[in-house]
DNA sequence: CTGAAAGCGCTTACAG
DNA sequence: CTGAAAGCGCTTACAG
């Protein structure tokens, strides 16, 4: 590979020369911009962008982190986030699973990315606090009202109040949730709305109709244990909520196999609405969540964020969800 | 950020001494080898991994390029590379749609990766040998037969011959295959073998019954209407292949919601056999491909050309596929 | 066993 | 308008 100092040979012109014509500096005389572009062509040069990025302490990178992509509610979003990046002069780069947190704070102390998006319960409260407090961030579909930190979602606690409310209305009693982890926020206030909901109907609580897997979305069938306990306590499970498509979809599957020996007719609601719930068979009610906008908006405001250079700011940005109703 | 400077100074060592410990060279006497130890840990320095990919020109980087991660297939190939990176001393980034070829030339030129595994047909040929000309290229689940290249994959003609079979085994006459991009390998191929199978049973290879979606997966109901076409020419569909758990989906969908107008006897077979498959109402029979052990196996091979400075070398390693007979 | 120095490929005050 | 020089934070022959 030929670097700025064999691009300037070739030119006639200076190392900084170069450097200025690449940066579209516009104090360079056209007949010795021409020079270097005619050489940049000649030699098929490309700029080193580790060279660059450490000269510069920046990259023009952001990072989008998200515990597992093997959830299409995720792809949605990461849609939305690549077409507000688009044309930003910023690339993003996805964060996988197995990266763990102080990698992020390597990226972000080396400015190997400039700024980073937290989909989901990604990391725990004090390691995305310090993050925040140092470095652009914006967390996306999950947040924690109890620290400084920008964010985008849906209002959770609206949509689990609408998605009971559904259910009451249609009469169920018993309604089970199958939820997620205690420590993510949507979690919590999804909880909130579903006790008021309840509430408002004259329903009591129990605790023992909240319950989750012991990891992921079920996908092992560790659903069919759990809510067969509970029909073997004699629990006559009529309505089910679901934390997410996958969990749903695994439900069903469950008592199509027979597996779970629920009733025939549960109400069901799911979380997120994607593809999943209109090719699953029954179609799944569901609380769609807009995961293009919510990728979009959070692209958009860690832009402004680095752009402004602004460190430990809060913002609450509430998408509207919407209830599908399907066949279940 | 502190940098090896600093704890060189706070540890009254020379920089070069700070980088041997950090890179772990035996040669350090063990009381400086304490002290550096001592610095670093106190000044919380974590090194710049920018300055020393620059330094070393490489990164202990790989990148795994898909063209999108919407693909429940591709979350299984990403799980298994993963497994495969592991404890190797290298890191793995998810190249996304929206990145171009060139992206990836740069990254592979500047040494921001040491070497990139291509997932499907995300690139053309010519392109893509250009990379592996020059640097170490392993290809996942697509291959080109005429250009020199390491690939892993299954026995996609046999895959094709196997499905066909099954099929025709069960009756079918009229065997519709929607398929992919006439310029992937395994689409030819799985036609191939699904050519072979026909002729093998003595029915006429109609070229009509190859269809394929405008773009992507039929996410849009496209499939509606390329299938309601072929009814209308009068052609009595009685077997369908998809190319991928998407579009089989998205037929089951188009079926159900009676918009498809497909005799209700219609065996289908989908290749990849993710749990989009399985959790369908009704399950779909599938070629299934061994996700995991394609995407493992690729680490696995890339990191050997890497490590042997291999460029430019070619290898076909082709895993078993199943199949699995559900309920369509 | 250790340090001074060069250099990876850039950018950017600074001086002219 | 341009160039020489310093420097981003590392690593690594080389000399001692």
């Amino acid at each position: 590979m030929s670097s700025v100092k064999e691009v300037a040979a070739r030119a006639n012109v200076s190392v900084a020369t170069v450097s200025r014509v690449l940066n579209h500096d516009p104090s360079v005389k056209a007949v010795n911009r021409q020079k270097v572009m005619r050489a940049i062509e000649e030699l098929q040069y490309k700029p080193n962008v580790l060279a660059k990025n450490l000269r510069k302490q920046s990259s023009n990178t952001i990072a989008m982190v998200m515990p597992t992509i093997a959830n299409p509610f995720y792809a949605g979003i990461v849609r939305g986030a690549q077409e507000a990046i688009r044309n930003s002069g910023y690339h993003m780069i996805l964060g996988t699973t197995g990266w763990q947190a102080d990698t992020y704070e390597n990226m972000l102390s080396t400015s190997q990315v400039d700024g980073i998006i937290i989909l989901s319960s990604w990391a725990n409260k004090k390691v995305i606090q310090k993050l925040n407090e140092n470095y652009p961030v914006v967390m996306c579909n999950e947040y924690f009202d109890d620290i400084h930190i920008t964010y985008v979602a849906i209002d959770n606690r609206k949509a689990g109040y609408d998605a009971a409310c559904e259910l009451i209305r249609r009469g169920c009693r018993n309604i089970v949730y199958i939820t997620g982890s205690k420590k993510s926020s949507s979690v919590g206030d999804r909880l909130t709305g579903y006790k008021e909901a309840l509430s408002e109907a004259g329903i009591d609580f129990r605790p023992e109709l909240i319950v989750k897997p012991h990891q992921g979305n079920g996908e092992d069938g560790q659903l069919v244990g759990i809510l067969n306990e509970l029909v073997d306590q004699g629990i006559a499970i009529d309505g089910l909520l679901t934390h997410s498509d996958l969990m749903a979809a695994f439900v069903l599957k469950g008592i199509r196999d027979k597996a779970i020996r629920l009733a025939e007719e549960v109400g069901m609601i799911s979380f997120d609405g994607t593809f999943l719930t209109e090719i699953s068979n029954p179609g799944v009610t569901a609380i769609v969540q807009p995961a293009y906008e919510l990728g979009f908006s959070s692209v958009k405001l860690l832009l402004q964020k680095i752009q402004n250079k602004e460190i430990n700011t809060s913002g609450r940005h509430i998408l509207d969800h919407q209830l599908v109703v399907r066949e279940t």
